[in-house]
DNA sequence: CCAAAAGTGTTAGGGATACACCCATGG
DNA sequence: CCATGGGTGTATCCCTAACACTTTTGG
């Protein structure tokens, strides 16, 4: 079997599917870090010159929360991942753009006019955030190019995914939580100046060096291991590690 | 045409209309102050001693948020009120208590069995704020008990609405604006000690009376009015107002 | 020895907290 | 004139911001 025969024929299970909750959907933005950049990983239709956050739908007995992981293991492999659901999204005109029709028409499937997939649905959308390091490999299952974006230099995103990229990212900032982004988005081991750059690419805005490090260390959510040797001629930082939550130590406790 | 048939007779066109999404609803939890207490407005199912949020259905030609603010203004006829969505609630589970299906029985509508309304369904949850004093009518189409409740003494709730009022609490307390919660919770004028019970009774906690003023004034978002006086054998206390946002003025603006 | 970057110290200011005091009100 | 509750003043603490200084590293 051919490369697009077998893409046309995963298209067609899918949306032959019964089993799926109808005119409801599931979108989640990735979110990674690298070389002092936040980025998220989108995906991009076959055939057409669109990207989107990676997506799916709900199977009747199945949890949202259950479907959103699943969703996210499906499209990236990704399993054990920081998810959180933060807004949904039902405007009418959302998927008026209606990319999934151009697709169908590409591969020549043919859809009852009256199918769900036709008519507007809603999406629940999640947040992801994941190591960029562990993401190397990718399915191709519905071979769609897989790739990173700088989040200042988004592509051309399909129905109303550029909001969704934004809306996620104001909730990150908003609901910012030290020890949950840092150690789902930065490398085990890391220096200091690294989870700075990662605060300063969320929040948008320089942070003072050792205000900073004061600040981050006075949480007592980290722990200082080896010396980093990177060769230049200067100091060499400390590496740091998220303490497990059974670690910490609060120190209104500590008598 | 009797109470008693005229529910049957909108129970009828609301489970028979195709115009509605399905599998999807939408719950509204409503926050209302009175007397120092936090209030939610809650509706009882005819025929069954179980209490719910006030919900409703999306029309498949409607935005979401649009669906939210109809639904509450059908069931309280309340309109032009701060209305939020905070969390969707996807268990498979969360419907398993199926009241629908008892008030059906109840009322011997018959619904096919695969009919949507028997099956799970997913709820997008918003939380609404409103002025105590303003709510005092309500519809009785559904022929609904209609009572505010004491956020600390709720009834036997149905579905999962416990756990969404609990959620929509956590969120008020998280994503405290004063001025928004105030503005919309008190009646237009108010004392300070009035403006403080609210704050006590949503964040649980009590604060200190004369802190508590200096903070909000300092905030530059309250109009002080006329002396408001009650009879006591004290000093009369004034009343306030909060300023639209066009009025108020930023002393970081002002040179 | 020097430049570069990391780590630590030190001071000033703003906001929150806790306490105290004065003022208006009606009996 | 007194009890009661409302309004304002003030000292203290703590966190942060801003700046300065010391230490480490490889050339």
């Amino acid at each position: 079997m051919t490369e697009n025969a077998k893409n046309k024929q995963n298209l067609k299970e899918l949306v032959e599917t019964k089993d799926f909750v109808e005119h409801l959907s599931i979108d989640c933005v990735i979110f990674g870090f690298h070389k002092d950049k936040l980025k998220v990983l989108l995906l991009k239709y076959h055939d057409l010159d669109l990207w989107c956050v990676p997506g799916g739908f709900i199977f009747n007995d199945e949890n949202l929360n259950d479907a959103a992981a699943r969703t996210l293991y499906e499209r990236t492999h990704l399993s054990n991942v920081y998810l959180e659901q933060f807004y949904t999204f039902g405007d009418v005109r959302r998927t008026e753009n209606n990319v999934h029709q151009k697709l169908l028409e590409n591969k020549n499937i043919a859809v009852e006019e009256n199918h769900w997939i036709h008519q507007r649905y809603i999406s629940v959308g999640y947040f992801a955030l994941v190591d960029y390091t562990l993401t190397y490999t990718f399915p191709d299952s519905f071979n769609e190019v897989c790739r990173w974006f700088d989040i200042s230099e988004l592509p051309e995103l399909a129905f109303d995914h550029k909001e969704m990229i934004e809306k996620g990212l104001l909730h990150l900032r908003k609901n910012i939580d030290y020890q949950v982004m840092g150690s789902n988005l930065l490398p085990d081991k890391f220096t200091m100046k690294e989870l700075q750059h990662l605060y300063e690419a969320i929040l948008g805005e320089p942070l003072r060096r050792n205000n900073f490090q004061r600040k981050i260390l006075s949480l007592n959510i980290l722990e200082r291991l080896e010396k980093h040797f990177t060769g230049s001629a200067n100091k060499a930082p400390y590496l740091y590690r998220f303490l497990d939550n059974s670690e910490i130590k609060n120190l209104d406790f500590d008598k």
